[in-house]
RNA sequence: AGGCCCGUAGCUCAGUUGGUUAGAGCGCUACGUUGACAUCGUAGAGGUCAGCGGUUCGAAUCCGCUCGGGCCUACCA
């Protein structure tokens, strides 16, 4: 076995040769019970990022654990065709060209975009593979497969003919750049520094000096669309002008006075101006008082013919400055103040969303919330952490139509075909052209489909049934829906997870799976979000090859705390990489030195010595914390014992423990049979409970060990996942062992405090008060002895004059046997009775406040029992310590 | 404007339904190549758990307020 570990040289070795296996793949029906995850799929064109490498982290271990333990388990992979994101890249590269994608053709550009998905779709599998993850791939899924096609055609038709999907005029957040209408959820909204301009209209029939009202606004450009004046019903100041209209400065557009509740009084002068068809309010304000709007933006932000022929054509901003310097020198711009507020901005393309009025199709998913909302209230869905449970509340409360036409060309071309008959435009929801045709009573030829496309998120909301074969029933569908559960970020919440959920509620009938596990953004070593601009990024890629796929598997699992965003840094990567070093290291002993013995597939404890018994004990009670841990969805805690009992237990002590058994001649006076059984069984219970977090060198190491195909023949990936084996549980031996390990360590610790030499001859004194752990220690001698390099034991107190002190209920008395008689007070450095003097003091506050409160009548009282005993029995040990101790200093 | 989360060792974070000497990794100090591992071992230093008040026999943990940081939602022009 080389000396040297490096993953690379068999992490990918490994991942073709379970592909070649074909372990991953499902079978279906099956006996055994299902578990399934459906892969939140990433941009097909995309790289996979560090938060991909998270969950899919995540996703893995749960698979593989589940099919360790028998499970049929399957993660389905796949990715998403990306709409907008990906059209923008094509067209990137034709602008490379000199071309825009009109210049192509729909047809022309979409066959592209087709051949550009096919080019990169590979490496998001390749990524995956890198990183160990157990997908079965005969299942892989693309949101726009022929297949998937049709389950969005289906769920829209459906949605359609139930009145949940319409077509109508209405605001939309419409993105200039991006050419298209974009839902609510992608509009982020940026505070920004703007200007709040205070804007006079005369009043009407008031005369060349009569009256004028001032509004305020952040859009100046936008008056040449208004319509009205709003103010508050109640507004004293404004009550006279009901029923009155007020002149648009540089239009002369006669606009009526409207009182309305909506308006804030308190804002600015508490008067209005309403531009229905370019700002949310001001349309739903419109809407109530029957008041018409004027488009004076068109679709690419610039001013439209109906702006005036002075401010046509001209962009949006172009035209405020316009605007305004004409109000300026007309003296209709009473001030200009800064105004700091917050403005929609395009999430995808980042320019401030354009308020405009078009015709796009709504999705009303008001009902489809309200089962949403239901199934978290009665907990068939699980949020986690819970806390996500208070933001689902509100947002699914509040819910508004979802915009779902896009005016792109990638994407699921909308199933609504139209027959222009003169001036009567009809329209028809269908599967297919051929079934709009019969419907319509036409050649198929006479019909025209929608040429927007749908959301994305529409076609990803299907994704839990759509990929086992909705609509049809299929065994997939039959077996795998509602799926076990969904890892994501919580940035998508409401973009897919909560779409999922109600469209898996409303199509199927049920939840699409029943725990959602929301991780936090993976953020840089500082805490900041990770972003190319920054270059702050770090590639999974590139962290694969430096440190290995377990290495950073083991690190992005352990930092899986709910609730948290995670903070990456390399130096956690390097302390993991280093873990399994250790387990490589460890494994390259066990093979060395446990001569013919098989790795045992259960193992009677009966006959075996302390030590073994130890071990093994403690193996069966981690293998049952990380089960509890993984049910409960807690990789961080799992991993956290995982690594504490393989480095901690396992390495530093018991491979310690077994070396006077394993070195021949050295096995000392007390019979330790089965060492190297033990030893060996014990790793590869190690290794299987390691698997799901470090698939690759687990297998490789596993694989070495002698016996373990009476495991199982091939592979750990299905070897039976480690559980509890209550015929190894041993308490008393714990305690016993625990008190031999802590004497061993203050012997060690007395070393250094005494400022003797590590190879200094010492005589030690031990005296056990419990009866148990004394005659453990007793039979353990040999080992004592090698683990802490003394001359010999004496059963007993401590001599006059030794160093001593008191661990787990054992006096530790050390006496230095070349200083002469002893390593007492004669001796003790200045140093060493200074921090005995410390400790003693600590140690008399501490007796003193323990005696306090157990002298306390409410305490005895109220505390429970066990509490009051856990007291009193510290009080005693702290009595002995401070008595031993003192005699340490010879007083 | 509402809502959520966070503030624990130099750094990044754990800390389960309150239980009395608050943990880990990294970093730091001293010593150490004894035949798995220097990607290591042994021992150690380091914390008024942001602050104040309350509930309780007992608070890092529960409640309130303050300060500081982050995020989400919202039609204040």
């Amino acid at each position: 076995m080389d000396k040297r570990f490096e993953p690379r040289s068999y992490e990918q070795t490994w991942q073709s040769r379970w592909s070649e296996m074909g372990i991953f793949r499902v079978e279906v029906p099956s006996d055994k019970p299902s578990f399934c995850i459906m892969i939140p799929p990433p941009n097909v064109t995309g790289k996979l990022h560090v938060g991909h490498a998270l969950q899919s982290t995540v996703q893995d271990l749960l698979t593989r654990w589940r099919r360790m333990q028998g499970y049929n388990a399957l993660w389905l992979p796949g990715t998403d065709h990306a709409g907008i994101a990906t059209q923008l890249m094509v067209e990137r590269q034709l602008a490379g060209e000199g071309i825009n994608r009109r210049d192509l053709g729909r047809e022309k550009f979409i066959e592209r975009t087709w051949e550009w998905k096919r080019q990169y779709h590979g490496s998001i599998r390749r990524q995956l593979d890198l990183l160990g993850a157990s997908c079965d791939w005969s299942r892989e899924r693309f949101t726009l497969d022929a297949d998937l096609n049709r389950a969005v055609r289906e769920s829209f038709v459906r949605l359609y003919r139930e009145g949940l999907i319409t077509r109508g005029e209405y605001l939309v957040n419409w993105s200039p750049a991006l050419g298209t209408a974009v839902s609510d959820l992608e509009v982020e909204s940026k505070t920004v520094q703007g200007k709040l301009y205070h804007i006079a209209y005369p009043v009407e029939g008031s005369g060349p000096d009569g009256e004028t009202i001032v509004v305020a606004t952040t859009r100046p450009e936008t008056m040449l669309g208004d319509t009205a004046v709003a103010f508050h019903p109640d507004d004293e100041r404004y009550r006279h002008l009901h029923g009155k209209a007020a002149l648009l400065p540089l239009v002369g557009r006669r606009l009526p006075f409207v009182a309305d509740p909506l308006v804030d009084k308190e804002f600015g002068t508490g008067l209005v101006k309403i531009t229905p068809f370019h700002d949310p309010f001001d349309f739903e304000l419109a809407r109530r008082h029957g008041l018409p709007g004027i488009s004076v933006i068109d679709r690419e932000g610039k001013m439209s013919a109906e702006a005036g022929a002075d401010f046509a054509g001209l962009d949006r901003f172009a035209a405020r400055t316009k605007v305004v310097d004409r109000l300026r020198s007309e003296g209709s711009l009473v001030k200009v103040e800064d105004h700091v507020h917050n403005v929609g901005h395009s999430q995808r393309s980042g320019e401030p969303i354009e308020p405009l009025v078009s015709t796009q199709w709504f999705c009303d998913v008001s009902g489809m919330a309200a089962q949403a909302l239901e199934v978290v209230r009665d907990g068939r869905l699980k949020l986690l952490p819970e806390s996500w449970d208070k933001t689902w509340e509100h947002w699914l409360s509040n819910i508004r139509p979802w915009c779902i036409s896009r005016q792109l060309w990638w994407g699921h071309q909308i199933p609504a075909w139209y027959l222009d008959d003169g001036e009567d435009r009809r329209c028809f929801v269908a599967h297919s052209v051929e079934d709009a045709a019969r419907e319509a009573g036409v050649e198929p030829g006479r019909l025209t489909q929608d040429p927007d496309v749908l959301d994305t998120w529409f076609s990803s909301a299907l994704w839990p049934f759509s990929t086992l074969g909705w609509p049809d029933d299929t065994p997939d569908l039959r077996a795998f829906y509602p799926t076990d559960f969904l890892v994501t970020a919580y940035d998508i919440l409401f973009f897919w997870v909560a779409r999922m959920v109600m469209s898996g509620l409303h199509f199927m009938g049920d939840v699409p799976f029943r725990t959602v596990h929301l991780t936090g953004l993976v953020r840089d070593a500082e805490g900041v979000k990770m972003s190319k601009t920054k270059g702050n990024v770090l590639d999974p890629e590139e962290l694969v090859n430096e440190y290995g796929a377990d290495a950073l598997r083991f690190t992005l699992a352990s930092l899986d705390s709910p609730g948290r965003d995670i903070p990456l840094n390399t130096d956690q990567i390097a302390g993991y990489r280093a873990f399994g070093n250790k387990i490589w290291n460890a494994t390259r002993f066990a093979l060395s030195r446990v001569g013919e013995a098989q790795v045992q597939k259960t193992l009677d404890p009966a006959g075996l010595a302390a030590p073994e018994r130890w071990i093994l004990s403690r193996l069966s009670g981690v293998a049952h914390e990380v089960g509890e841990r993984l049910e409960t969805f807690r990789f961080d805690e799992a991993c956290s014992r995982l690594y504490h009992f393989f480095w901690g237990d396992f390495c530093d002590w018991y491979i310690e423990l077994s070396k006077p058994a394993l070195f021949s001649g050295e096995s000392g006076d007390a019979p330790r049979p089965r060492v190297a059984e033990v030893l060996l069984t014990v790793l590869d219970r190690s290794l299987r409970l390691l698997h799901p977090v470090m698939p690759f060198l687990t297998e490789e190491l596993w694989q070495r060990l002698p016996g373990h195909e009476a495991i199982h023949p091939t592979t750990i990936c299905l070897a039976p996942y480690p559980q509890v084996e209550p015929a190894w549980s041993a308490p008393e031996i714990e305690a016993g062992m625990d008190a031999l390990m802590a004497v061993v360590t203050r012997v060690r610790a007395l070393r250094t405090e005494m400022g003797l030499a590590p190879k200094a001859k010492l005589d030690l004194h031990l005296a056990a008060q419990d009866a148990g752990v004394g005659r453990l220690l007793a039979e353990q001698e040999t080992l004592i002895r090698f683990l802490t390099r003394v001359e010999q034991i004496a059963w007993g107190p401590a001599p006059e004059g030794a160093r001593r002190d008191v661990v787990a209920g054992v006096e530790v008395g050390v006496v230095s046997v070349e200083s002469g008689v002893s390593g007492g007070a004669q001796e003790m450095s200045a140093d060493e009775r200074r921090r005995l003097d410390k400790e003693l003091e600590k140690l008399d506050t501490e007796i003193a406040r323990s005696e306090e409160r157990l002298s306390n009548e409410q305490f005895l009282s109220k505390a429970p029992a066990q509490v009051v005993e856990t007291g009193r029995a510290k009080l005693a040990e702290m009595k002995e310590r401070r008595a031993s101790l003192r005699a340490s200093l010879g007083a």
